[in-house]
DNA sequence: CCACACCCTGAAGCTACTATAGAGTCAATG
DNA sequence: CATTGACTCTATAGTAGCTTCAGGGTGTGG
């Protein structure tokens, strides 16, 4: 199959398809006589996998340790397991940043309740008089 | 006030505000003979302001909505207002967003209860096996 | 033979910075 | 007065994960 059928049916477009090969997550098709990308069964199932890991939020690093542990089918499972523990840590810690953010919002948004002047306004006040503090590191790959 | 000096007060890095200088999130400085950045208390006010924004996470259109909006002291505010309302709209959504990935990380993660070999993972089968979906497009800025 | 759908490469754009390199400024010290 | 060191300047490239574009080539139906 040609690459714009691959992209079909793992449901993302052809740019992203040779991105993910220029990237070395996608192994590279063999060419035509015509020079057009060439794929079978295992890249349809490779690049399934890859755009599912990524439904999931997984970062490229993630998706490429993922993938070479899956291409040691003997070995255990553990370090695929961590992986994973891993990402969902990710997700948990950044849920829980927004959920703060979310407080924090919410309350400043109360500050104006009706509309007003924009001097009087309760949500700029509160913007301006906020504490400014340093942005902390960020220790995922979600944004 | 040197760029280093309002760097500090606000809580950033020089290259950050240099940054944003460049975007037209901060007005130009006046220059010094030497052509050293010279600022004042207004400039002090509108980076903390920036700062505190970024700091709940809204874009720089967002932040740069707000600030003209408050560039007309005379207007309502209910411009204002609906800029925030939108921007507590896109965490909550990205809340969500989250919230279901994890519910659906976490449903895989059961699939492997104990580290067996890499053939029989049920995470890796999991993932394979997942319905590939197209991307549906973001609303929001936050990844 | 030509139109049209598809494919190719390479480079730039997106967001919000961060990190260099290489050079200039300035206050304090010897 | 010369030098050191902390600070500043510009311009450029890199980050993640793509998307978009320009300027071509390929292949098929009429
Ligand atoms: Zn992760
Ligand atoms: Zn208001
Ligand atoms: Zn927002
Ligand atoms: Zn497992």
């Amino acid at each position: 199959m040609k690459i714009g059928e691959l992209a079909h049916v793992a449901q993302c477009t052809v740019e992203t398809v040779r991105y993910y090969e220029k990237e070395g997550l996608l192994p590279a098709a063999t060419r035509t006589a015509g020079n057009f990308r060439q794929y079978g069964p295992a890249h349809v199932e490779r690049l399934r996998f890859i755009r599912n890991c990524r439904a999931l939020d997984m970062s490229h690093g993630e998706i490429r340790t993922l993938l070479s542990l899956a291409d040691q089918p003997g070995a255990g499972c553990g370090a695929i397991n961590a992986v994973f523990d891993q990402h969902i840590a990710h997700v948990d810690e950044r849920i829980q940043e927004l959920v703060q953010l979310k407080a924090q919002l919410s309350s400043l948004r109360k500050r104006c309740q009706a509309e007003q002047a924009v001097d009087a306004c309760g949500i700029l006040h509160g913007l301006a008089a906020m504490e400014t503090e340093a942005k902390h590191k960020r220790h995922t790959h979600l944004g």
